[in-house]
This record gives structure tokens, C-alpha cells and sequence, in this order.
DNA sequence: CGTCTGGTTGATACGACTCAAATTTGGTGG
DNA sequence: CCACCAAATTTGAGTCGTATCAACCAGACG
């Protein structure tokens, strides 16, 4: 199988994801992206499905999605099995892990994967007297457990077509805050058996569930292409409040003045 | 409603949950105890069932939970209600909140709460030169989100007998590693109402699950007080895996030396 | 072309929900 | 100390959303 295909997502935004992820919430400065242009050298590629950290491995790098979705996952010893995130460009797996001894889950590639690996020295130098990057990792680890929190909601509380609902949302928002998706369209190579491990539903369920989606018009989704139709009534009917999701700063926080 | 009278819990362990939950992850020095001893100055009363924080509120504090427990809960336009996270003695509710602009859920009391209002000011004095601390709360930190984490795994795939034994348990082990719990017993002031909020079920079937649970000799639960009769075999049953609470530093990844 | 993965459909089963009411508990005031 | 009330727990009967099991289909790949 060969994907060295560029990813049709690049249309909307060929630049570096992480910077405008950061740049939402403190406008860095140029020194503070040759910093972060720095720490994304260490490049590696993960083949789709194939896992990048597996469960109770002792935690080595903090790993930077330069480009390609993944998920991080649990299993049961019942063989079941829950996507509790899904990475897009520009999030950060897990800042500050290897203070834990072992990690607690796993995190595997959906599509073909291009990760920075990014070692806990050059984290620390990273942040070292940039007080605004240091706040913007803060922030975006803030807006990961949201997320969590969030998607712990979804799970309990809404029915498989609202949580379906949710999901698309969330992804379609989180990919147009960095330049991803526009116009209701994005890239979606999540398949119905992900979308079903990530929402607690079996596979035949979420057929089921999208067609009503469809028939519904509130979507398009076919050939890995997402296409909300009333973005909306989707977030209406999913109950969708973007305020968790923190993008209301527009990088006014702190402003870099060199 | 008078409510002055000292937690049973305290017959456990009378000292302060938090350094013991710290020092858990780093053997704290003696300073860096007096400085934590410094900001638990500013302490406030909850009522049980009153908000502490309520959704869109701005951060201004950080609290940490100094006595009784507390839940963090996320609601939805159609009236259903989320349990997202329960607060026990020696938990930070939102290390490094003020960041964000608005908090996006609600935190309230299920017992009369006593907690810590920090400022961000005495944060940065807390942390600041104590890299002990710091590596402490970014521990507190990873571990709560290691938790949202699980609960999502939770609410996810388990069934209703497995969710309810898997909070069970998590609340004991949480509870036990701050003293607060020994020889499977510990106080429990969680209604069935909370735990179908927390569990993404309904009371009526907490009650007919709990009962089963009762049926089967894994626990015994009245008067507020949970007994757990077979640790072993109800983490078994409910798949408990406590690798995700990260208990395994009793204080020896860096240690105090005056 | 055959195989495989992902998507679709149909029939049936069951776990959890809903609604409604009874019972118990704990706190309050006479 | 007892009567009362509200909150919490328990029980019963009926329903529904989602799971399960089992095929079948379509497109991509080798």
C-alpha cells in the first residue's frame, strides 16, 4: 500500500499546524516559531493502524502530530476496546508524560502518520524563558482534558445520533482552527468501526445512525470526505457548545512585540 | 442544617490529604510542606448540593479540596446532567484554570465542602524554585486527566454491573492512597441519584445493579458508608486496572534532602 | 480474478429506560 | 419522644434503543 500521496487536507493550509494551533491562543513571536520550528525536526512516519505507544510503555517522547490523524485507545481484557481522543495536526499527544513511569494507553496512526518526536530536554529548552509558549502549552493541555471531559458527557448522556452528531462537529471545528476544513468539508478517515470504538456504539449501529444523518440532510460522508450541509442544525440537534473547546482567544491573551 | 460534626473519614488519617497525596508522587521536603501549609490559608465552606463553580463563571481561584468530596458536572439544553469527575480530599480542581476565559462546567459539593482558594500569584509562589512541587502538580495533573480518561473507557464499554464496580473501586484506591480508606471500608456520600449521573445510568437501574452487587458478596453499602467484602474479586469483575491512577511513585522519583 | 476491508441490510434479543407507586430513612419541629 | 415531611431507596410492569448474529455487496489491491 502506498500513501505517499499528499493529503487532500492540504489544500486549505499547507503550513505548519502547530504554530497556528499555538498562535490561537498567544500570538508567538518569530523567535518563539524558529523555537518551535526547532523541535520539529526529529520526524518520524507511523503507517496507518499501526501503533505509535503501546499501553505500558515506559514514556520516552512527547510526540507532536506534524500531519495525519491518530487515536489513542484502551482495551479490555474482554477484547473490547474505546478510542477515548482522536489526534489532528497540531495536537500534542501528551505533554509531559514521562514524569509517569508507564503510559496508560495506547496511540496508534488512522491514516499515514507524521509525528515530531520531541525529547524532555528539548521540551524544557522549548519553554525555557518563553513564558508565552509555556502558556500555550498550559492552554492546550487545559483544552485536552476538555475535550475528555466533553466526550465523557457525550458518552453518557446523548443518544447514538446526537454523540455521532457531536463527534463530526467537534472534528470538522478542532481542523478548522488549524486551517483544515472550511465551507462544512474536511477530510474524514475515520472508518464507521472507529467512529464506533470512539463512541461506545458497534459498527452496525453507526451505519445505521449515519444514514439518518444523511437522510436527514445534515450530512455528506463518503470517500473518507466529510461534508456538513447546516453546520447549524448539527451543532442544534447534536447539542454542540463550542465553548469547551476554548478558541475564544484569538491569540489576545499575550502578544509578542518582537 | 447543622453540619459541624467532624467527618468519620477522619479516623482514618486526621492530617492533610494534600501532602500526602503529593508527596505520594515526591517526597516533599519540609519547606516545601510549609509552603504548601501556606496557601491552604484561604479556606471556604460549601454547603452540600450548592456550586462552587458554575459553568461560564471566570476562573479567578484554584481550589483545592480540603475536606469532604465534591463533583464536577456538565449539563445539557435537553436537562440531562453529566457527573464528569468526583472530588476527594487532597484533589486540585483545576491547577491552571485562570488561563481560560470561562469554565466550561459546574463544580459542586456532595458533602459539606472545605476547601483552599489559591490565587494565581500564590500559585507562581508555590511553584516557583520547588520543582518538587511542580513536578508534583503536573503529576496531580496527567493523573486526573489519566482518570477523565478511564471514566470515558467506562462510560464507553462497560457494562452497568461493571461501571458501578469500577467506581466503586476507583473511589476506595482514591480514597485509600490519602487516607482515608482501609480494610476495604471507607464513607461513601454518593446517592444513587450521583451515581446514575456519574454513570450515564438511571437510579432505578443503579439501585437494581447495586443490589446485585450486593447479591453477589462484593460490597455492602448503607448509612453513606461503603464496605468493599472482595477487593480482588470486584476489581476482576469490573476489568480495574490501576495503572491509570499512577500510584506507583511512592515518592522515590525525587527526593527532599533537608 | 480472488481476496480483503469497509459498508449495508435484515431479523431477533436483551440491557437499560420509563413511568408510577410504595416504602424507608433522616432530619425537623411540636 | 413522636409526628411529620422531604429525600432517598425500592419494587413492578411495560417499552425502546442499541446489540447481536448473519448475510451480502462494493471497491481497492495484489
Amino acid at each position: 500500500m502506498t500513501l505517499l500521496t499528499v493529503d487532500p487536507a492540504f489544500q486549505f493550509n499547507p503550513g505548519p499546524a502547530v504554530a497556528t494551533k499555538l498562535d490561537a491562543f498567544a500570538k508567538l513571536s518569530s523567535t518563539d516559531r524558529a523555537a518551535l520550528a526547532k523541535i520539529t525536526q526529529n520526524v518520524r512516519f507511523i503507517d496507518p493502524r499501526r501503533d505509535l505507544i503501546s499501553e505500558g510503555d515506559k514514556p520516552r517522547y512527547v510526540h507532536l502530530v506534524l500531519d495525519g490523524w491518530g487515536a489513542r485507545y484502551k482495551s479490555l481484557p474482554d477484547g473490547k476496546r474505546q478510542i477515548v481522543s482522536i489526534f489532528v495536526p497540531g495536537d500534542f499527544c501528551d505533554v509531559n508524560v514521562y514524569i509517569l513511569r508507564h503510559t496508560d494507553h495506547s496511540i496508534s496512526a488512522i491514516t499515514r502518520l507524521k509525528v515530531a518526536l520531541i525529547t524532555p530536554e528539548e521540551m524544557n529548552a522549548l519553554t525555557e524563558g518563553r513564558p508565552r509558549i509555556t502558556q500555550a502549552l498550559w492552554w492546550h493541555e487545559l483544552v485536552s482534558t476538555a475535550i475528555q471531559r466533553e466526550w465523557t458527557l457525550n458518552l453518557g448522556q446523548r443518544t447514538a445520533y446526537e454523540r455521532l452528531g457531536h463527534l463530526l462537529v467537534e472534528l470538522y471545528v478542532r481542523l478548522r482552527a488549524v486551517g483544515r476544513a472550511r465551507d462544512g468539508r474536511c477530510d474524514f478517515p475515520l472508518t464507521q468501526n472507529d467512529l464506533a470504538d470512539a463512541t461506545g456504539l458497534t459498527a452496525v449501529h453507526v451505519n445505521r445512525t449515519l444514514q439518518e444523518l444523511r437522510r436527514d440532510n445534515l450530512i455528506e460522508l463518503e470517500r473518507k470526505q466529510l461534508h456538513i450541509l447546516h453546520l447549524e442544525r448539527l451543532m442544534d440537534v447534536s447539542m454542540f457548545n463550542p465553548n469547551y473547546l476554548h478558541l475564544d482567544h484569538e491569540g489576545r491573551h499575550l502578544d509578542a512585540n518582537d
